[in-house]
DNA sequence: TGGTCACTTAAAGAAAACTTAACTGAAGTG
DNA sequence: CACTTCAGTTAAGTTTTCTTTAAGTGACCA
């Protein structure tokens, strides 16, 4: 990068202030200054320029054509600037981390190891916000986000967590009950438990896809069926021996290893997206984003594929 | 937006340069000052916020946590601030509008109509970047792109032009020779040309996807092939009767309209993406900008429409 | 016609930023 | 082990920049 040779800070503050308000009163009056200075300001950047920027009216002030073509860059430069001021300010008070995350994934996953991150970090105070909504992370107070997806996200770095199986899983209990379940065509015996939490955010194989494969007709016409909106509840209904849910194996991971669930076939269908932890590219050095980050790398033992991608077209 | 309450910022400015070169004798010379200003601009900053941003080594300085916290908004804003100054520099000296587009659109569509532009804004010097490769509209010297794709681009605000669909198309005295072209089987008697430009930027029917669809059996082991790389070559070899090519309707637009291509079949295969002006949302208030963009939704005599996604996760 | 409103201008005063020059303390050098 | 060098610091004084005060302009409004 160049010497940028940037014009006088000040008088760019002036014209940023000065192109929100349209006005030079205003203006004047939100940098707490008279509006005898900010004329000056703008004065002294047009003739740092050579260009006028202001079209000055009778008792108003509009932007010149090349004004009007620095003002959304000048406001946007200086937004950045409050935002990281803003950054700083948190930190200072105190050490938040604010991490996104989706209900399922945070109840079943995230929740049961946080402990771990918080006693290893003690001085970092963890918060966990769970919503399905999508977070822009350069707007909201959102420091890093667990989210499944393609991974792909402007700005940011993410770094791919897990992937994601789907195949049915139910309590052991019910595996060598009375009524066994050796074949999927056994399923046909059993209430079917599923939900639809994904509806509408992104394709997820669901039992007629699981059937179609598994090579069974008419498998969803058997014994009952029970449908959660959270993804969490339907595994807690199979764990209770409910019936059969058709779980996502990264959601029901502990269960799994906790004996709490089995799954009692071969076939799982790979869903197209996999979980990702999600943070700022220019906020990579964040001491606690990485401390989140390579403790979250070390729960799942696995290492990092990296992906950046930038706005392009 | 509140009143930024920014410190000062020429120590902003110093702490810039400080923590890009990681030494306080090279910025204070980037800004062509005595390191001793230098030095007194960072520990304002640093008393101003009250936190310290680096460590004093013997003889060197480091980055603290705070420093490596804000460093990189901190660039940021710069970048974006001095990007915009360089902006208004080209455009004060001449008035060039950089027009990108790929290839085949530039050669079909956009430049037999661009005089018109021209003619129009006789102040405006249109340039037009020809290129298959994906340009980045916030970091190379473009200002506006026509893409063909899904129109979703980060920061980004895009028009839709016109959607694309696939069909045979030749030249109108092949259709009534002495290989008459009544129906799709018919095509088994001519040469087929096609063009791979698109291959591995995105899918597009090919022949064998439109037998397909028209119920023909084998129909690309017919009389021959022809294959181009360059999209418009496999038009203009179909223009001078070369053989039937699997046209791309808006880049053939033209030779339809003046009859030197026809499409003897209904049947066309909507392609996913279509065609999209694309510029930055932050300059959609860019003279230039809208004169071209006015122009071309004016040429097309179609209605914008708008979508304007943010990075988001 | 006279008052008001938004911005401008000029001169003087206040505040900031910069330089010079002397200082510190560790690392490299002979 | 002394000597030099090098990066950064500090303090005092100066220069520059910014800000205010106060008077001025010109269009709009009553």
């Amino acid at each position: 990068m160049p010497p940028d040779r940037l014009p006088p800070l000040n008088s760019l503050r002036a014209f940023n202030a000065a192109a929100r308000h349209m006005s030079f009163q205003d203006a004047a009056e939100e940098l707490f200054v008279t509006p005898a200075a900010l004329s000056y300001q703008i004065r002294q950047l047009e003739d740092h320029l050579g260009v006028k920027l202001f079209n000055r009216l009778n008792r108003a002030v509009e932007l010149t054509e090349m004004g009007l073509l620095i003002a959304p860059g000048i406001r946007e430069g200086f937004a950045r600037l409050s935002k990281t001021m803003q950054q700083l300010e948190r930190r200072k008070s105190s050490n938040v981390l604010v991490i996104s995350a989706g209900p399922a994934i945070t109840a079943k996953w995230l929740a049961p190891r946080l402990y771990r991150f918080v006693s290893k970090h003690p001085n970092i105070d963890a918060r966990v916000s769970s919503s399905v909504k999508k977070v822009d992370l350069e707007e909201d107070d959102v420091d890093v986000a667990i989210r499944f997806g393609a991974g792909k996200y402007a700005h940011c770095r993410t770094e791919k967590l897990f992937d994601e199986y789907v195949t049915p899983m139910c309590s052991p209990a019910l595996v060598n009950g009375d009524r066994p379940l050796r074949t999927p065509d056994d399923l046909k015996n059993h209430t079917l438990i599923s939900d639809d939490t994904h509806v509408g955010f992104f394709d997820l194989a669901d039992w007629n896809a699981w059937f179609e494969q598994a090579g069974v007709k008419d498998g969803n016409q058997g014994h009952g069926k029970l449908q959660f909106n959270v993804a969490d509840h339907a595994l807690d209904a199979a764990i209770s021996g409910a019936g059969v849910v058709l779980g996502r194996t990264a959601l029901a991971q502990g269960d799994l290893d906790a004996g709490r669930l089995v799954m009692p076939f071969d076939l799982k269908i790979k869903a197209d997206f996999s979980f990702f932890l999600v943070y700022l590219e220019s906020r990579a050095e964040d001491p606690n984003i990485r401390a989140f980050r390579d403790w979250l790398m070390d729960e799942i033992g696995g290492y990092a594929t990296r992906e950046t991608p930038g706005p392009a077209v």
